[in-house]
DNA sequence: CTTAGAAGCAGAAAGTCC
DNA sequence: GTGCGGACTTTCTGCTTC
């Protein structure tokens, strides 16, 4: 679901357990605490947002079956219309599998610098609602309203006006949850598709919340949901009753997160997008259109990579002190080698080196099907002139929705064939 | 049988300091 | 001066999430 990749969670990894670490009961509760007003978040959360961007740029494709994604026999569908959903065509299935379903299924290329203008019209209209807008995927926003709500404003109605508003400018529809907390109205959005408005308070948990499977949470995929399954926990109301040591010893400080959002207390605020901070990595991988096995084609790809990410890292003024070099096997084994180094780099030609020399120290046992690098412990390349404060702010404003831009901008190149037959493989 | 990108945690290995 | 060991930090790698 390339559609919900999203900045990470930094958010709501660190607030929650804000130090209070179970040892030093009740040292903390009022003084970091501070319970405050309760708070009324926002979570906005386009309806199919690919699949519904191309239906409303081109007509014809309004009401069919359609795919976004590339057609060829290594792509998978990106999102899917509900008019293909209904045929059962799903998110991650390859073209093969999704035209089974759905013979008539109409394949659109993603394009997703069409995606990106569209979140910046939808971020425009957030902002004329409040400036907290936080986003966390091209398709997904949290908006803090809760001085709004504090002027007299009712959440239910600054919902229904968003959606009016996108529904009426963009053309889209979006399901909005409405939470004291960012965990419950990401939850809260995902309860009413499509076209939602969902309000969570917090009395509504134990009949909301604690009946949901646990992987209804954000942070709870797959793995962990097997996981709890194994231990018994189907529900998010078990794992508010689950002992919060055996998790912590279980997950680390992640099962502590976990159990205060399964008992729906998160206090992460929201982080309006130009106050983030800049990006911890920078990279690209590619999956290859067949597997390649001759170092000199893989030097190739490296080469290709390495200048996308030096560009990428020279336009956010940034430059890094570790390379990583990701392998994927046809039988899909992955595995990433490491180099670090003195002077950060942002030069495409000095990262294709260390990717290079990566590389030729990381014996293959078979061809691979991907390749990928990424530049992290990033820091401001070279100095840059001291900005007026204006300036300043405008410029972490442009800078954050460049990152989203770039870490869109270029996929297009990689997923259809078309047009890059012979760089990739 | 599944794409790409970014992030964070954890544990082991390796390096540094006293 | 050298060797050792413990505490601490950094690096590397895998895993997991959306």
């Amino acid at each position: 679901m390339a559609e919900t990749a999203r900045s990470g969670f930094a958010g709501e990894r660190t607030a929650p357990v804000a130090g209070a670490a179970g040892s030093s009961g009740g040292a903390n509760p009022s003084g970091g605490g501070r319970a405050g007003p309760e708070r009324t978040i926002l979570h906005c959360d386009m309806n199919a947002f690919f699949a519904s961007v191309e239906q409303e740029a081109n007509p014809a494709l309004r009401g069919r079956p359609l795919a976004v994604g590339g057609g060829g026999p290594r792509s998978v569908v990106c999102t899917a219309s509900y008019e293909a959903r209904a045929w059962g065509v799903k998110t991650g299935m390859t073209a093969g599998q999704a035209r089974r379903q759905c013979p008539d299924l109409i394949f659109v290329p993603p394009d997703f610098e069409k995606y990106t203008d569209t979140c910046r019209r939808l971020v425009e209209i957030y902002r004329e609602v409040t400036p907290c807008v936080e986003c966390f995927s091209v398709d997904e926003a949290f908006l803090d309203a809760t001085a709004l709500v504090a002027a007299g404003h009712v959440p239910e109605a600054l919902a229904r006006r968003i959606k009016e508003r996108i529904r009426g400018e963009v053309g889209l529809r979006c399901s909005i949850g409405i939470a004291p907390n960012k965990i419950l109205a990401k939850l809260a959005s995902d309860l009413q598709k499509p076209d939602g408005l969902v309000r969570v308070r917090p009395e509504d948990v134990p009949r909301i919340v604690w009946p949901l499977p646990v992987n209804a949470l954000c942070g709870i995929g797959p793995r962990l949901a097997v996981a709890f399954s194994r231990m018994g926990v189907e529900t998010l109301g078990q794992l508010a009753a689950f002992p919060v040591g055996l998790l912590r010893e279980r997950f680390g400080i992640y099962g502590e997160y976990l159990h205060e959002w399964s008992a729906g207390r998160d206090r992460a605020p929201v982080i309006p997008s130009e106050e983030a901070g800049p990006p911890v990595s920078i990279g690209h991988s590619v999956t290859l259109e067949r597997d390649v096995g001759e170092r000199e084609r893989q030097v190739q790809v490296l080469l290709r990579l390495s200048e996308m990410v030096g560009r990428r890292a020279r336009a956010a003024g940034l430059a890094g002190r570790t390379l990583a070099v990701t392998f994927r096997y046809p039988d899909f084994e992955t595995f990433s080698r490491h180099r670090s180094f003195g002077d950060p780099v942002d030069d495409s030609s000095l990262i294709f080196e260390v990717a290079r020399s990566v590389l030729a120290a990381t014996p293959l046992r078979a061809p691979v099907r991907l390749l990928g690098i990424r530049l992290s412990k990033l820091e401001p390349a070279g100095r840059q002139a001291t900005l007026f404060p204006e300036a300043v702010r405008r410029r972490a404003l442009v800078q954050a929705m460049d990152r989203v831009n770039d870490r869109y901008g270029e996929f297009s190149l990689r997923w259809g064939a078309a047009g890059t037959e012979g760089v990739w493989g």
